[in-house]
DNA sequence: TAAGCGTGGCT
DNA sequence: TAGCCAAGCTT
């Protein structure tokens, strides 16, 4: 009896059938291009500092405002800072913004406007770190780098079963990543990676029966797979209070100041504001802290906002005036508000004080459920 | 080294 | 609801 023939294929590497998953279910992204085309840098860096810390949903509509505005690095180069802050605006981490300008300005002035095509040389710019500087430089340069995000660190803290928590696993886990990489695709195997973290090997409910990896992933062999990676506690918020003064004059022209230039929300406007403490301010003591006497009134309720690293309360009071004080400070027009560079707790504050829940924000949330 | 730095969606 | 989480970097 003829034996049957062999099959002696050899099986495929973990990168192989990781890029073999992904040419069929890769995520369509704005940023992206066609399978089997290189993205143009300028379009990577972009997306890949607005994603840091963000989710893509988040990015969409920012990203396609921004390469609208400004196609080119040159472009963005030559705008004002206080342009680009206000593109930012609800997007949060407003250093990003500030050292977008900078890195631009960098490259449009000392590098004749080509992005470095290594991970090292793109390290140098402002607002780019380990992963960043692998992530561009595999996508745009397909240069040998491992791009090891939240979602690598997942994936490859699963796969290897890491159990250090991070962020001490970190170092460790970027060599494990590092080890994967083919010697072809590197763009797209990180890619890959990052798709495998947003859509099958997930923080909670990992979708194992279709992952790619699933045979000789050490987690999923030792049942662990879904509470790794494990992290280091997190530390308390605290509660921090205070009190916003909304200045209107004849015409409904806000009064805004400009924020330091560094620091939490650097370069972007508000409204006065008290100190932020333990406890509001009572109604003499926030009388005291208005930015010049009026008819101050407090409205009913308070504005909420959470921080990274604290919570904020904030009483507002309000006040319209027949004619300006002598401040300093823009006074913007109300159909203006919306294009400035307030954050998102600066337009809640505002947004209490003329009373309404609209203008200031419908179009930013459409923008969202569009993308 | 560890803390500072936004925001919105999801559970 | 309150916490978790997201394509991290800077100082």
């Amino acid at each position: 009896m003829p034996k049957p023939p062999r099959i002696t294929q050899k099986p495929a590497s973990p990168a192989a059938r990781l890029l073999s998953w992904y040419d069929l279910h890769r995520r369509e992204l704005p940023w992206r291009a066609r399978a089997g085309a290189t993205a143009d840098p300028y379009h990577v860096w972009l997306s890949e500092i607005m994603l840091q810390q963000t989710t893509v949903v988040a990015v969409a509509s920012y990203y396609r405002a921004f390469l609208a505005r400004w196609p080119t690095v040159d472009a963005l180069a030559a705008a004002p800072l206080d342009d680009v802050l206000a593109a930012w605006a609800g997007l949060g981490y407003y250093a990003r913004a500030r050292n977008l300008h900078r890195a631009a300005q960098v490259v449009a002035t000392e590098l004749g406007g080509k992005f470095p095509d290594t991970a090292e040389g793109l390290r140098k710019l402002p607002g780019v770190g380990p992963y960043t500087a692998g992530a561009i430089s595999a996508i745009a340069f397909d240069a040998r780098e491992a791009a090891v995000d939240a979602n690598a660190e997942r994936v490859l803290a699963r796969y290897f079963a890491v159990e250090e928590p991070l962020p001490i696993a970190k170092p460790k886990l970027r060599t494990l990543g590092q080890s994967l990489v083919p010697e072809k695709r590197a763009g797209d195997f990180a890619q890959a990676v990052m798709d495998l973290g947003s859509l099958i090997c997930t923080p909670r409910r990992p979708a194992c029966a279709n992952c790619p990896w699933t045979e000789d992933c050490v987690g999923r062999a030792r049942g662990i797979a879904e509470r790794l990676p494990l992290k280091a506690e997190r530390a308390v918020r605290p509660l921090r209070r205070g009190a916003a003064f909304v200045a209107s004059d004849a015409k409904g022209a806000v009064l805004l100041i400009k924020r330091a230039e560094n620091g939490l929300l650097g370069g972007m406007l508000q409204p006065p504001l008290g100190p932020w403490t333990e406890n509001f301010p009572s109604a003499k003591a926030a009388i005291s802290q208005a930015p010049f006497a009026a008819d101050w009134r407090k409205r009913a309720g308070i504005v909420r906002h959470g921080f990274t690293h604290f919570e904020l309360e904030i009483e507002v009071y309000s006040t319209t005036l027949s004619k300006r004080p002598k401040i300093e400070g823009r006074w913007v027009p109300q159909d203006e508000l919306r294009a400035a560079a307030l954050p998102t707790v600066m337009r809640k504050i505002v947004a209490h004080a003329l009373d309404e829940g609209g203008p200031l924000f419908s179009d930013r949330l459409s923008k969202i459920s569009r993308a």
